[in-house]
DNA sequence: GATGAATGAGCGTTCATTCAT
DNA sequence: CATGAATGAACGCTCATTCAT
């Protein structure tokens, strides 16, 4: 019986080489076989970790999305516009640190829309990660004394993130712009946003 | 002897075949004999219109393209602010009046990252949306004014509504916030740019 | 309705083109459209005059058969011995100035060997062969003064040529031997065949 | 866990079923299923043990070349004489003990004129075939005191026999020719040849 | 646990043949 | 007569999955 070290290095073993093969030729061209031997293990371990392909495709959705939550830690504790400013090069980082990372997302964004285990995964992932920067958000805006709907608010700014980095990956585009929009839309919505203090204006 | 239109006309039907089954059930899981059956026609028959399913891709790729190009003339004409506002929400409207085009255009992105061939496709489409954009948002700083760089603008605009479009459909979130963010977006930028009369001021 | 020429001539051109695309790829390789292609005619026109691939070949046969033994004929009118050296010469001139013919004849014996349409022309073309070398032998043998199996001694000529000019096409060899030993071997039957005016003798 | 001997013989069964199919219906018209059928696996077995069609192709050319050489082992250390006409009635009784064989062969010598991997086995079969009739040759000619062009003549004899099994296989003849022109193309050969001990006359 | 042989369905693609125009 | 669109069976090959060893 193996220990449950030995266990969850297996899994992750073949976690990381999926990442690999699917990288570079998607998530149905990565083969089973293609897959052991990128791990170094052979083909009929795949079934003995995994029930089926689509389980190992779950598990590295889990496993890249629990990463990017751990690496957006980095963040915690700065003041509230460092902390979002923070934040938003967290992400944009992605592609320089990890390009086979953001081939893998675009990947999996794709299995996603008709798979619903995968699907259910990253909708998850997108709830954290939209829930740190509705955290981050919420703090400037006290800090600035307005009154802003966060929630749409980090919705916006995931989703600026998100297409910018996979426009940029997939049809270039002019370099760095993405990081300076980011913040030109936080100021945006923090100037259309009425004053904490006078709320019946809100509406206005 | 066939009519010219008779090709024109099977090469659409295949076309528009591959986008309902692409939709649903991704690229590589639409299989040729699924596709000429959504189209009506004997699965032979795809290969005699296009020489192999990439090169079938890469039509219907070109065709959504065009479409979508073709949707934004409409904002044509139009003040320089309610024009952007305008391409703004015709871009938005696509998830609701056309549900299978955005699943097409998820996975027509995940091929473009390993086929050249759809890669070069999608590249081109990009840049043709954006220089919309960058014409609009050029009319627009210069009736406010204002000196911006409006390269940068419309890929930071282009990726708030494509990061908007692909979340909303795989990962749900507030309803309505991308057009609200769009704007308030622009005006982002606009507030952060020089005043074009004053380009001495610019760094300020 | 065409004239017999054009029939002629149409069915002459499909020949041609199943002998070029033939010699390179194959019986089985060569597709009714390459073949039409190649012939520059349409698709639909090859089954308007053979009735399917395989009478073509059937066709193309009959066709390097008959040209074969028309090459021969120059060889008639010698005295015996220059007319057997003709013939041995011009057998295996072949290579030389057809090498696409020497491909074809590779591809039918390998179809002549499973379709009984194609091997009873091969069968004919080679029993017509060799009967111009049983009336060239019979001539030198009389010539000679020698009794000589003639109908074995055609067939081991044959035999000595094809062979030779198949190993030389597929697998090389010394150059220029199979003529020099097609003479030997006609003396060497002939040094083992009984005086003609000595016929009790030939059994010894 | 296999023994190693499993693998050679699934191999060896595929290949068999190679040649039984081959010498009935030709290579390309033997289809993988067929295959797999008539050495009693299952389809998708053939690409476990060969990469494709055609190395499997390749296997079956080198063993039957193996095959063959092993044939002509028989004939070691007899006389020359003797070892020479064993070489030669060993070729020939090819047809008879192995129709099958013969078959093959002839779909083979098509295959091999454009696929370079069979061309290079088939080749290296004809050269080590060739280079026994050359030893036997040698000894020969070394035993009559003749000096031979031994390389032009082992080529010649193994083009009558080539030839000899080829046309009898396809176009019949008459019957056992083949054995007494080989000889008498020896014979003949010798006739022509100088004597060892007298070089100054070879010309002549 | 670990291996890789075995299975058979399904893939993209090719093709001879037919036939409406 | 001539065209090439249309058909559908069959091809070589890949694959996730199973399972005896």
């Amino acid at each position: 019986m193996p220990r449950p070290s030995q266990v969850s290095q297996r899994r992750a073993q073949l976690i990381r080489a999926l990442a690999q093969v699917m990288a570079q030729q998607g998530y149905e061209a990565a083969s089973i076989r293609e897959i052991a031997q990128a791990a170094g293990l052979a083909p009929g371990l795949v079934h003995h970790y995994f029930p089926d392909k689509e389980a190992l495709l779950v598990a590295l959705t889990e496993d890249l999305g629990a990463q990017w939550l751990t690496r957006l830690d980095e963040a915690e504790g700065l003041a509230p516009e460092a902390r979002l400013r923070r934040l938003i090069s967290l992400h944009l980082s992605v592609d320089e640190a990890r390009p086979d990372e953001l081939g893998c997302w675009l990947q999996i964004i794709a299995e996603a829309a008709r798979r619903p285990s995968v699907g259910a995964v990253w909708a998850g992932v997108v709830l954290s990660l939209r829930s740190r920067l509705v955290v981050a958000l919420t703090a400037l805006a006290e800090a600035r004394g307005r009154t802003l709907d966060v929630e749409a608010g980090a919705a916006a700014l995931l989703a600026l993130i998100y297409g910018g980095l996979t426009l940029g990956a997939t049809a270039g585009g002019p370099p760095g712009y993405a990081a300076t929009a980011a913040w030109a839309l936080v100021e945006g919505l923090l100037a259309a946003a009425p004053s904490a203090d006078s709320p019946s204006q809100a509406a206005g």
